[in-house]
DNA sequence: GCCGTTTTCGGCCCGACTGTTTTCAGTCG
């Protein structure tokens, strides 16, 4: 998968652009650059399946940008970039990720300074140098360096896991702010974006003045970075945090600016250009006159749309589809009635049989599976034939306990090398659900994983593929899968692939768990939890399922423990 | 460089905050 490497190409040539002060180019490149990141097929197999012409069809990309793409592919460069990096040899990438500086300050400090990294830049900096430039001073030079010390402390997109706390912590104590009226978590939060590079809260109220100054000095709030009368950013913890106020007869404009996503809004001002109007985040406006802005759905429907879930709002065909009134009623946490993967104290996890079931049934669950690891390799107690039958009897006992619940027996099965899986039908067949998975060989090429899979699907005992892919954000990219290939086998073998809830798995993702419900094949959300506490992350699987566009028919979980069976049994 | 239900040429989303520029460019989202 070349989507992002081509796309951070795309993302420097359009700061290399802009450094030379060229006009337009810049965001022509960006725009093709965030089309192509948010691809779900390889670039290279669209590239394979149609040439030139369907490099084409991507938003944003025409003749020329096609034409780098399928130099990339051919030869893995780009020769004008090449060029471009030659006559401005600076680590673009590198020096845009300090905040507050853009492509023409990163010109200027080359020009002036020879400063072709962040390593240059802190040194020039801690010199005294960068006041001397004319049109900078003393006060950019010490915001340069503490944005390199932020630069350092935060690294990488946080996950929505760790990110989605945070905010709601910041949301409840703005909340209990009595000069404060309402508080919405918004940008890339409320999409429920896998990653999160900083948070973003509206604030509404009669009071800017207080709200903006306890924002700014809050619990937590270890710097100001901006705090002007109507938006603020300070960093807290190692997350950035931006605050605007609002009033309240633009609420909606303003959510619906402030949620996003960029180019879902721009999108949306496209539209209100040629309809007329004008939309900012205070109103949607006809010359003067505010014709919507205090509800979302105003705005939408003045547009010509429905309202949508933010979840939606990525611009991948959900404003076309809010056109024709044509979208999916989106899955809530409220429709699942059963956790389908989860871990206890025969295998690697935390709590017992009956602790987990407990807990499930206090989520006002109906239905839970014990899933406890089967395989070789790596696992604190594997589970086999006689564990299994000691366990069976334990489940049934819990069942006679728990009044409106039920305990399935499920395992979560290694997948051999070969696509076979690490237990005998004896075994297997003493479960209610088998999840199967790779725990191993991880480095086999796109072609053997897909078959290695496939077989495993073949397996008349196999109901579930847990976590798919095997990536984990942030740290391992997972094996590469032949999709389509994947999706129609799981469809004929009758086969559920999972949404895993865990925060840095969250696999399948968005893109693959909406390509899986296209092929019309079933999707399962777990959590894998491994202690009680970690039941509740399935609201994070359901979040991937709701970006997917997934209804509550596309979910298995959802239906009664006795439609499952039927349905999963084959 | 891309794109078209007013356009194959001439547009390209909109507004807040900062710093140092006394009128605005740069950056950010």
């Amino acid at each position: 998968m070349k989507n992002s490497e081509i796309a951070k190409i795309f993302y420097a040539m359009a700061d290399i652009l802009e450094m030379k002060n060229i006009q337009w180019k810049p965001n022509a490149y960006r725009k093709a650059a965030r089309s192509i990141e948010m691809l779900s097929e390889a670039i290279e197999d669209i590239y394979k399946r149609g040439g030139i012409k369907a490099l084409e069809e991507i938003p944003g990309v025409g003749i020329h940008l096609a034409t780098k793409i399928e130099e990339f592919l051919r030869i893995d460069k780009v020769k004008s970039y090449e060029e471009m990096k030659k006559s401005m040899p600076v680590n673009v990438e590198e020096l845009m990720r300090v905040e507050g500086l853009g492509p023409k300050k990163i010109m200027l400090l080359y020009k002036k300074l020879r400063i072709r990294n962040i390593a240059e830049l802190e040194k020039a900096a801690q010199a005294g140098k960068l006041r001397k430039i004319s049109t900078l001073g003393e006060k950019t030079e010490a915001n340069i360096l503490k944005a390199i010390e932020f630069t350092k402390m935060s690294g990488k997109r946080k996950l929505l896991g760790v990110a989605l706390p945070i905010a709601r912590k910041i949301e409840g104590d703005l909340k209990k702010q009595k000069f404060i009226d309402k508080v919405i978590v918004c940008g890339s939060i409320a999409r429920r974006l896998e990653t999160i590079g900083d948070i973003d809260v509206l604030i509404t109220t009669k009071f800017p003045k207080e709200a903006m100054d306890f924002f700014t000095t809050m619990k937590g709030a270890n710097r100001i970075v901006a705090k002007g009368p109507t938006k603020s950013t300070i960093v807290y913890g190692n997350v950035e945090v931006d605050a605007r106020v609002i009033d309240p007869e633009s609420f909606g404009s303003a959510t619906q600016y402030f949620i996003g996503s960029k180019d879902h809004n721009i999108a949306l001002r496209r539209i209100a250009i040629k309809k007329g109007y004008k939309l900012s985040e205070y109103g949607l406006f006809k010359g003067n006159k505010k014709i919507a802005g205090k509800t979302e759905e105003e705005v939408y429907n003045k547009l010509g749309m429905t309202w949508m879930p933010p979840e939606l709002r990525e611009n991948h065909g959900e404003i076309e589809a809010a056109q024709k009134n044509k979208l999916p009623k989106l899955i809530e946490l409220k429709d699942i009635v059963g956790d389908l993967q989860m871990h206890t104290t025969y295998s690697d996890a935390e709590n017992t049989v009956e602790e987990m079931a407990q807990a499930c049934k206090s989520l006002g669950y109906k239905y839970c599976a014990i899933t406890d690891h089967v395989g070789t390799t790596g696992i604190t107690n594997p589970m086999n034939l006689k564990r299994t039958l000691q366990q069976k009897k334990e489940i049934e006992k819990v069942n006679s306990k728990l009044k409106g619940f039920t305990v399935l027996q499920g395992a979560e099965v290694d997948i051999k090398l070969n696509g076979e899986l690490a237990a005998e039908s004896e075994q297997l067949k003493q479960y209610d659900v088998v999840l199967v998975a790779i725990h191993q060989g991880m480095k086999r090429d796109k072609a053997q994983q897909t078959e290695r899979i496939i077989n495993a699907m073949k397996n008349r005992y196999t109901t579930i593929i847990s976590h798919p892919t095997g990536r984990e954000i942030n740290e391992r990219p997972g094996y590469q899968l032949d999709f389509e290939k994947v999706f129609k086998a799981a469809k004929e073998n009758n086969v559920a692939m999972e949404i895993n809830s865990f925060p840095a798995r969250l696999d399948l993702n968005d893109v693959n768990a909406r390509a899986a419900k296209d092929f019309g094949v079933m999707l399962s959300i777990g959590t894998d939890a491994h202690q009680i506490g970690q039941l509740s992350l399935m609201e994070y699987g359901v979040s991937v399922a709701r970006r997917a566009w997934c209804e509550k028919k596309d979910i298995i979980n959802t239906l009664s423990v006795e439609q499952l069976l039927k349905r999963i049994r084959r």
